[in-house]
DNA sequence: AGGCCGCTTTGACGTGTATCAAACGCAGGC
DNA sequence: GCCTGCGTTTGATACACGTCAAAGCGGCCT
């Protein structure tokens, strides 16, 4: 007999970081193992998010932040008219949910862009922990910080960079993250739409999808769909470093 | 006899956080005076910084962060080509240098646009002070929290507002710090220039120029130079609000 | 007090990206 | 297997903002 109270979307399984093949990615990077037993018990259950639903919305009150087991999420932030703006595609490894400490509610909403599973870390857990463990404080506050420079690259993106630019900063981004997790870095799936990219780039769909074609056209990847294929990395990396004229 | 060792920059004076009028805005929000008497001994210096000095270069080690005393500054990141993004300014009672977390070096430069002062904050000591005082722990983490946010603030300007749109959400966004301050919400001098406007915004100068302009016209602001005074708050709101067209 | 230089304003024109529109193709359901 | 619908591609056209240029203004240094 199962427990009848869990909820349907997590389970009863408790997160194991020790066990966890995302080590060299999350929050236990830089901590030893009786530090990362600790974490252990901190981290609560798991819990799945199916495609299209979100994890969390913008004026949830926040109460945990989420480390992404498997799948691949999308923030964005919502205008009274409806404009959105995606802030972010996050994928396995990489934490959801920060925004939420500076109000106690979160600013924005979590959606997966597939059947997705993330760790549940209790936030005020989190803070009691980091307070013994000084490698735990230390990491946490590196990701706090990764998230602001990223951040910024994301502003440079978007206020200095033209269309081309911004799609080859884009794809060369994936491709290095998917690198770090051990998949190809010159093929990939992605997991959102030509309308959520250009959201992200300040863009019309429109606009990206020329932006592929033209890429393709000029040998630099190749585009079936959501299937990219990195032809010429230095040729995307060159189109960055040119000014558009 | 002074102290011959003393560097230029630095004065020998004691940062006091428990004297000091920004208590409520900077780091020792929502501390007792007993956690505030800790935060004295950690806070070490303070630093003059003159208009157009870096407090830091993207690169620099990271050793400590800053909390604005007095003055403005901005910080930019630099492409390879030259292209400059302005990523933020800052103002009286904010936190500059937490970018330099993330990687143990600073990532972007900060520029004073003043002559300005700020209090050096030794990172390792805050590290180990926030072990032990949790609300020094917790509203660090709602400092660096709040900038995540910001910075989905600023893309969402960026990716999805036209000129007009963004320049108000800039003007508004000034008005309330202002405020938060015991300024006038409605009266203020720019610290920066137009080209520095326009690159935080993703315009060229002229573009924020025109649009000055024509607010002016419009009877929203007043603007003559640096010198503005907002008429019309009300229409300035309306006018993110409802979509360009 | 005068002169220089950097910042700003304004105008005319060019262009990159948005908009509007239509056709296509792949995936999922019956 | 065929139909249906959403996401994508591609084309024609529009427009917001960038670019180039010149004049104006103000602050600062001597």
């Amino acid at each position: 007999m199962t427990k009848a109270t869990v909820p349907v979307s997590a389970t009863a399984m408790r997160a194991a970081c020790s066990q966890c093949n995302l080590h060299e990615l999350c929050l236990p990077v830089g901590m030893n193992a009786a530090e990362i037993d600790r974490l252990d018990h901190l981290v609560g259950a798991r819990r799945k998010v199916r495609k299209g639903q979100h994890l969390y919305r913008s004026g949830d009150p926040f109460e945990a932040i989420y480390a992404i087991r498997i799948g691949w999420f999308k923030t964005d932030v919502l205008l009274e008219d409806g404009r959105e703006q995606v802030t972010g595609f996050q994928m396995t490894g990489e934490m959801l949910g920060l925004d939420g400490i500076s109000t106690e509610a979160h600013s924005c909403n979590a959606v997966a862009l597939e059947d997705s599973e993330v760790c549940v870390i209790p936030y005020g857990q989190l803070e009691e922990l980091s307070r013994e463990v000084q490698g735990l404080q230390h990491q946490f506050h590196k990701v706090m910080s990764r998230e602001i420079v990223r951040d910024h690259g994301v502003m440079m993106l978007l206020g200095s960079m033209r269309a081309e630019e911004r799609l080859a900063a884009f794809l060369l981004n994936l491709s290095q993250r998917f690198n770090a997790r051990g998949f190809s870095p010159a093929e990939f799936h992605l997991r959102m739409t030509r309308d959520e990219i250009g959201s992200y780039l300040g863009l019309k769909l429109e606009t990206v999808s020329r932006a592929f074609s033209r890429f393709q056209d000029e040998g630099l990847i190749s585009v079936q769909q959501k299937h990219i294929q990195i032809i010429d990395l230095a040729g995307l990396r060159q189109l960055i470093q040119s000014p558009g004229r």
